[in-house]
DNA sequence: TGTATTTCTTGAAGTAGTTCAAGTTTTTTT
DNA sequence: AAAAAAACTTGAACTACTTCAAGAAATACA
């Protein structure tokens, strides 16, 4: 089931049917269960994930040892630390599976030898982290200047789906504010 | 002097000389005055700034009319927003020149001519951007796990050198406090 | 060089959130 | 179906910040 990928890949960019046999033999997909880490803080992060289906987190574990949710990941989404990536430094993070999913694990020496085959990918690449990085500057905007019942509401309107199937600590932790607030807000106690 | 971005590219991926040759025919360098605006909320963003000498910052304005600053460029980085670039929408940011600066201001339509070119630099391009991205991820981090004391100091020592080059209250807004809390972290009055 | 503008400082009062602790509900596992 | 574990709720006390207002200092530019 690599179709996922294939796909998502030439929303951006076209390939030919041989480059999308390369490719294919390339990838293998896995399972990863509930709650298991496909990365650790201190580790350093040598793979990008493709998740086909399922939900990812990257967290921390901040000074008093509660999770933060720093970023989700869902169907057609890449999920990775790229800059213990890049760098080749341990990691800040952890990368979880937060329902059982499928993904396609690519790891750094096999990403460059299908990079060296089909050159076209880094412009895949290019664009979606350039994508990414966008809308992480669009949740730094909206961190600073909704209050905290209004990222609720604002996440809930654009991803009411999604709110069903994480539990509410971490979505309160991923918009910056604790459990027991989220309680609150979803109380009309606020 | 576009040597500053050559060498930039030349960090991450290796150019022919004659392909040197072609990008530079392609550039040219800009002056940007202090307070200048090279994007403006509500316009589309079409075009990438490569800062050669100067800083740049990226704000909004909020809903008490008070800017904040979401990230600041210097020498050697790109500034620009993605998502109002890729998806052809009104951008949230203003872009300034913080103080007088010289970047190299490149259009979509001719960056897809250089890569069409010179299609190795899509590479230079993805790394940059996944750099960008993991960079953006840890500033979330600090955001969430540091107190606005540890945030300044935190910063401070990271860029002793840049905090003399901007006023206070955009570094304030930077790292999300209020100018005046600022200005008592610094007398040691919190 | 002088004047206008921008930036920085200070204290007092207010508030949007946190923390803690205990109980309840829901979900998962056996 | 029972037991265990995980997730959610509630109120009371607290605190890390904001806001406002006014003056002082620094910087820009005519």
């Amino acid at each position: 089931m690599h179709k996922a990928l294939l796909q998502h890949i030439e929303k951006f960019i076209t390939l030919e049917p041989s480059e999308a046999d390369i490719l294919e033999s390339c990838l293998n997909v896995t399972t990863i269960k509930r709650k298991e880490l496909v990365l650790q803080e201190g580790q350093v992060c040598d793979t990008l994930h493709f998740i086909i289906k399922g939900c990812m987190r990257q967290y921390i574990i901040n000074s008093k040892g509660t999770e933060q949710t720093l970023q989700f990941g869902i169907e057609n989404w890449w999920i990775t630390d790229y800059l213990s990536y890049h760098n080749t430094i341990p990691s800040h993070f952890y990368i979880q599976a937060v329902e059982k999913s499928e993904v396609i694990a690519l790891d750094k020496a096999t990403l460059e030898a299908i990079l060296i085959q089909i050159p076209k990918l880094e412009r895949y690449f290019r664009i979606v982290a350039q994508k990414s990085f966008g809308a992480a500057q669009m949740r730094i905007k909206f961190l600073f200047t909704m209050s905290a019942e209004e990222r609720y509401h604002h996440f809930n309107n654009l991803n009411p789906e999604f709110v069903q199937r994480v539990p509410q600590y971490m979505l309160a932790s991923y918009l910056d504010f604790s459990a027991e607030f989220m309680s609150k807000i979803r109380a009309g106690k606020v």
